[in-house]
RNA sequence: GCCCGAGUGGCGGAAUUGGUAGACGCACCGCACUCAAAAUGCGGCGACGAAAGUCGUGCGGGUUCGAGUCCCGCCUCGGGCACCA
């Protein structure tokens, strides 16, 4: 068969014919008629037949009228680095499939594509090319939206945004402001994160193992005054209301960002500090999860770095704290957070008073100690923690248990006692256990006024300024009279100057925007007097901490978004991304949809339903580098196979979330499955509309067999399988052409609609193309799933199973609807069965029919 | 150290509530078609064994008529947090 349709390509004298595998590449410029290559799964004809088609009818852009269910689904946009590679493809293969299922089910599916396009290669390479970011950027979507169109991927093209654009960065600003006049972004001196190489701030979250997240160069600290937003505020809410998304999101997310927020519960209490020569009484409160060991504090320790130390510090002991305060400072973070290092400190002359024993305790620095964490001060219990013990071996410091655990002193054994046990040495707090004991220290701390129960956090405020050029300008104009002054509504968007090129762009240590000038300089909006604009711009995650709900109304010129459209629309019903934004990106979102519903803009708590984080595409074991040479290319990729056949290979390869290797899949292999379901639309010779109910009964069985097994695949996220399901289909209407049952009958019609409308999850250019050979008008992306026939899904006859001792001895051929007491007897009258039970006692019978026999014997 | 997740053929991976382990595919082997190759179609393929059969889902126990699935104790790998009091 095969071999007339290539012999016409060829004589069409424009098809490049590849015989290994029974397919062509042709080299079209134009889409061919089909008579050309009728029997030729030729993949790049195909591709150029239905190219355009959707985009030019609209096929994928939302109803929005109320008349269906909406559902939204949402990828992470990209990041317009060059063209799109292969993890591009996975994830978005995988975010197509949930979109084209819900279409298929009925909804009202919203698919949107946008670009998060600020950001710091861009500016690279404008330094590097004398040009602005925005050339770079722009040619950059050109070519990523037209890869995502060869694609094929299902998406709503009317609602593109790009984060760089004037359009959308004003409302960033407005969000920015929106913060701002809440008292949620202020700004503070304090050290921050530093790359040197990148010349400007980073967010704890962009600081990876004690180094950039973007070039990997060691971060230092610097002390600055910068913005930030008050992410603290919203910890207890950002960890509760992971509670409703247990379950939909994947649950190693839900633990790191439960580990990032890291809320722990103790104690505030105060110490009191006894006044020494020239030096006031003072208090400390410190923070502790131990209150029950407050006994078995014997010395307190300050951060070195916190102006606590210096405040506390005798004069006598002065010069021997700032000597090793500035040895202090010269360690990177990374050498000061390894906690292989010996423990270092400077006693700071002063005593301390513990306020349930009235005992006094000398009160050290240390490095040790961190100054933003807690209060920047602890009580020191070296017999139940161990970087206390550590440092009161090193400083010969006394060490006293107040909870008996019955393990080795540790004093002797230099290993601090943690777990449960009963309190000594405690005065009234004896006897008790450990849970009874934080209790009780707090009640009594609390009824003395000495302290209270409090929580902390290891999440900081988000630091937002960044010193960089290609982003969204922080709108605040610095005013000598009126401080911080927002810009007013209507001068927003501040636009980025588009006169800097080049070396005007590289980094100087603060933002490129403080050389314009004319830029810079401006009116106060409040007094009119001389004034500056903020030179900073916002991080990049602040631009992608929105854009799901600018999504919804995309051209609104008067609102960061319409309230109406994100009611329609929002929460996500499904994101899809890669899980490296597990912390950043996601946690982001949830704090601004929890700050903009607490403002009252919105009326949900979480902006995304439901998660899913694809796996990555790997080559030979690792990630695709550079510097290991394993890059695969996706357009090359493309060429060879087509665009299906990638996409099938992607979803194929695993469930979603598993890593996808490169080197053990086989995507010439899709192809053939690819062009194997094609030609069953050849050999399908029934007239469309017949009644399938005419047809072979066994062909329809499978049929709705794939159906209703692909509709619980789907729910349960295990696409790979409705591939394999897909596959059995195309198997068993490939038996039925061939066999007896032939291309005429209706079943088999019914069946290859069906392997078309299933392919279509993932193969859109297939699918397409096999219902228009069916006879159907496009799209095959708009018909609605066939209902399952579920007096189909019953079988005749099953294979009924008999163990004796748990182990299969017999198989049955029995009806479906067989009694439990017909299977008993045929059970027990099968030879293989009474061979095997032999002369042992049959002592019960287990009976499931139809399915199961199961003998115990003895 | 604490917290999540995962271990199934040569490989990627299947397996409703415990009920035929290995679906589907890759690789490999064979057959048909062909002068031949490719393509296509069909068949085989966990281990040991001639067969009957025995063993088999990381390891050791347990519950059960029956365990990849449930319980207890481990091991290994991947990921997150970590001098966070």
């Amino acid at each position: 068969m095969s071999r007339v349709g290539s012999k016409s390509s060829m004589e069409a004298g424009r098809v490049v014919v590849s015989h290994e595998r029974g397919f062509t590449v042709s080299e079209a410029q134009s889409a061919p008629t089909p008579e050309a290559n009728d029997d030729v799964y030729d993949v790049k004809a195909i591709e150029a037949r239905w190219g355009s088609y959707w985009e030019e009818a609209g096929t994928f852009v939302p109803l929005d009228d109320g008349s269906r269910e909406r559902r939204y689904v949402l990828d992470m946009f990209p990041y317009p680095s060059g063209d799109l590679h292969m993890g591009h493809a996975e994830a978005f293969a995988m975010g197509d499939v949930v979109s084209r299922h819900w279409r298929h089910c009925g909804y009202d599916v919203m698919h949107p594509i946008g670009w998060d396009s600020f950001g710091l290669p861009a500016e690279n390479a404008a330094i590097k090319n004398n040009q602005h970011p925005a050339e770079w950027t722009y040619k950059n979507i050109e070519t990523q939206a037209g890869s995502f169109k060869r694609y094929g991927i299902s998406a709503d093209w009317n609602r593109r945004l790009h984060t760089s654009d004037p359009e959308y960065y004003r409302w960033t600003q407005w969000l920015f402001l929106e913060l701002f006049k809440n008292g949620l972004a202020y700004r503070k001196d304090s050290p921050v994160n530093w790359c040197p190489k990148d010349q400007t701030v980073l967010a704890n979250e962009q600081v990876v193992n004690g180094k950039c997240e973007r070039c990997g160069t060691e971060v230092t600290k610097k002390s600055l005054n910068q913005w930030y937003f008050k992410i603290t505020d919203f910890a207890d809410r950002l960890l509760d209301e992971m509670d409703q998304l247990e379950g939909h999101w994947p649950d190693r997310v839900l633990s790191m960002q439960r580990n990032w927020i890291g809320r722990s519960h103790g104690a505030h209490v105060r110490f009191g500090i006894q006044a020494s020569g020239a030096q006031p009484a003072h208090d400390v409160t410190v923070f502790t999860t131990r209150p029950d060991t407050l006994f078995g504090a014997t010395f307190m320790v300050v951060a070195v770095d916190a102006p606590l130390a210096a405040k506390l510090v005798t004069d006598e002991q002065r010069e021997a704290f700032e000597a090793y305060r500035e040895s202090v400072k010269v360690l990177s973070d990374i050498e000061r957070q390894s906690s292989e290092r010996e423990k270092t400190g400077v006693f700071l002359g002063r005593t301390a008073i513990n306020p349930l024993s009235g005992e006094e305790i000398p009160v050290w620095a240390s490095d040790y100690v961190l100054a933003d964490y807690g209060t920047g001060a602890i009580m020191a219990v070296p017999a139940h923690d161990q970087r206390d013990l550590d440092f009161a071996r090193a400083m010969d410091l006394p060490v006293r248990v107040v909870l008996e655990t019955g393990e080795e002193d540790p004093a002797v054994s230099g290993v601090a006692t943690v777990g449960e046990g009963t309190l000594v040495n405690s005065g009234d707090l004896d006897g008790l256990n450990k849970a009874e004991a934080i209790a009780q220290a707090i009640g009594i701390v609390e009824s003395k006024g000495l302290g209270e129960a409090t929580t902390t956090y290891r999440l900081r405020d988000w630091l937002v300024s960044r010193q960089r050029f290609w982003g969204a300008p922080i709108p605040v104009i610095h005013c000598e009279h009126c401080g911080e002054v927002a810009v007013p509504d209507e001068q927003l968007p501040v636009r980025l100057p588009d006169d800097l090129r080049g070396e005007a762009l590289a980094p100087k240590g603060q933002s490129p925007l403080a050389a314009a000038e004319e830029w810079v300089n401006v009116a106060c909006p409040s007094c009119g007097g001389a004034a500056k604009r903020d030179t900073d711009t916002m991080d990049t995650f602040v631009d992608s901490s929105w854009y799901y709900l600018r999504f919804a109304s995309p051209q609104s010129s008067t609102a960061a978004f319409d309230a109406e459209a994100v009611k329609n629309w929002l929460p996500v019903g499904q994101y899809v991304g890669g899980v490296e934004h597990a912390i950043l990106h996601l946690l982001y979102s949830r704090f601004i949809t929890k700050v903009l519903q607490h403002l009252g803009h919105l009326d949900f708590p979480e902006p995304f339903s439901a998660l899913l984080n694809q796996g990555q595409v790997l080559n030979g074991g690792k990630a695709m580098s550079k510097s290991l040479g394993n890059g695969v290319n996706l357009g090359e990729q493309l060429d060879e196979f087509g665009v299906d056949a990638i996409r099938t290979t992607m979803v194929f390869a695993s469930p979603p979330e598993d890593d996808v290797d490169w080197a053990d899949v086989a995507p010439h292999a899709m192809q053939k499955f690819l062009a194997r379901a094609w030609r069953l639309a050849n050999d399908v010779t029934s007239q469309p509309g017949v009644d399938p109910a005419a047809g072979e009964r066994s062909v329809r069985s499978a049929t709705h067999k794939a159906l209703h097994d692909a509709l619980e695949l789907l729910d349960a996220g295990k696409f790979n399988v409705v591939i394999a399901r897909t596959m059995e289909l195309v198997n068993a209407a490939r038996k039925a052409i061939d066999g007896e049952v032939g291309g005429a009958d209706p079943a088999v019609r019914e069946a290859v609609e069906t392997v078309a409308v299933l392919l279509s999850l993932v193969a859109p250019y297939t699918a397409e193309d096999m219902w228009d050979r069916l006879g159907h008008e496009p799209s095959v992306a708009n018909v609605p799933w066939p209902a399952v026939d579920e007096s189909l899904l019953v079988e005749d006859t099953v294979t009924a199973v008999v163990q004796i001792r748990g182990k299969i001895r017999a198989k049955l051929e029995v009806a479906a609807d067989i009694s439990e007491d017909a299977l008993r007897e045929l059970a027990l009258a099968d030879d293989a069965v009474k061979r095997s039970v032999g002369d042992a006692e049959i002592v019960k019978v287990i009976v499931r029919a139809p399915k199961l026999v199961s003998l115990v014997v003895k």
